[in-house]
DNA sequence: GGGTACATGTAATCAGTTACATGATTTA
DNA sequence: TAAATCATGTAACTGATTACATGTACCC
């Protein structure tokens, strides 16, 4: 019954912080926030104060190595260990269980439309509409013009999260033109 | 100014709750499991022991009525009370900042799929279109036999729904094909 | 009458969020 | 030199997850 195998307590952004220092060689924090912000921050959102956290984390495990500035800015520089490299290879080769999920508020205001007036339901779909449409340019403009150092693979996750977002129109503005049946 | 006003610290999934007591009329904890499992369960997830704590919380908050059965069982049955009614009816009203998250960790993993190799993108691409194909033939399942009470608004997210799947199967299956291009 | 699935909860832990705080650059 | 923005962190809180625990009904 061994138990130091495997993932001891790796989460999600544990792995996103480990793919994120592994794509950039070495990383500071603040690089990696603005890489979330520029790439995935759209549809997978971390907050700045995890990217603080969970490197610092990931160092005392073994999993990064933390090189710490001397001069005044004293800021912390991650770069993956083998053994980091070994867990970030290990989970993009494990399988996922949990489907992904698809939280959307305003798809559980849908949920509840009955409860809600017709009107009601109009309106928010025409927001929902609106706000699709913006992320769908956004995307699009990073499809055109994107980040240096940025690979296939990234970009066509974009591709495919475009498509989503090009559903998500079509399906809102049917519903803010037909509310009750949608 | 008043600080009484508006929702106090009300979560999605205390609207969820809510939603689901209203669109019940009456509820208990596992008759809301038992819905969300067969509708929005498999995109919007909730754990059962969630129903059960954020029921009782609101109730607490007055949102809820709480009915205790004398006999064996006492299970709790909850009611909207007016403001509880007028919570969810604010809510749906609400416009939504946050766009709905994609929360999909074989997403993150293509993102970092150059720093694997194409074989074991292939693999996970192949298995996560396997699992999308799973899921789209439960949502049409679900569209061709609809749970008794569901309403025309339920099923439209549902289209959705599907119509995403469908996307995420295209989008893998060409993964698979040309796992460096994609 | 013994097992299995259904039903109903509680407790502990923790990841993630929100808020606070402040130093370093740039710009006007 | 003041303001604004960029950059870097820390602290507190809490919603949500995981795990535990147990009762009841049905089925073989």
């Amino acid at each position: 019954m061994d138990r130091s195998e495997s993932t001891p307590n790796l989460t999600p952004t544990s792995f996103l912080v480990l793919g994120m220092v592994g794509h950039l060689g070495e990383a500071t924090s603040y690089q990696m926030k603005q890489l979330v912000g520029a790439t995935i921050g759209g549809f997978w959102p971390v907050p700045h104060s995890q990217l603080y956290a969970e490197p610092a984390r990931l160092a005392g495990i073994g999993l990064l190595d933390e090189q710490r500035e001397a001069a005044g800015r004293k800021k912390r520089t991650y770069r993956l260990t083998e053994p980091g490299r070994d867990a970030l290879a290990g989970w993009l080769a494990s399988p996922d269980e949990a489907g992904g999920e698809l939280r959307d508020e305003s798809l559980l205001k849908l949920f509840f439309g009955a409860q809600a007036g017709p009107g009601t339901v109009a309106t928010f779909a025409r927001r929902a509409a609106t706000s699709h449409r913006d992320r769908l340019a956004g995307y699009e403009h990073l499809v055109a013009h994107p980040p240096v150092g940025s690979d296939l693979h990234q970009l066509s996750i974009l591709a495919l999260v475009c498509r989503y977002e090009a559903e998500a129109i079509a399906f809102w503005d049917a519903v803010a033109v037909d509310p009750d049946l949608a």
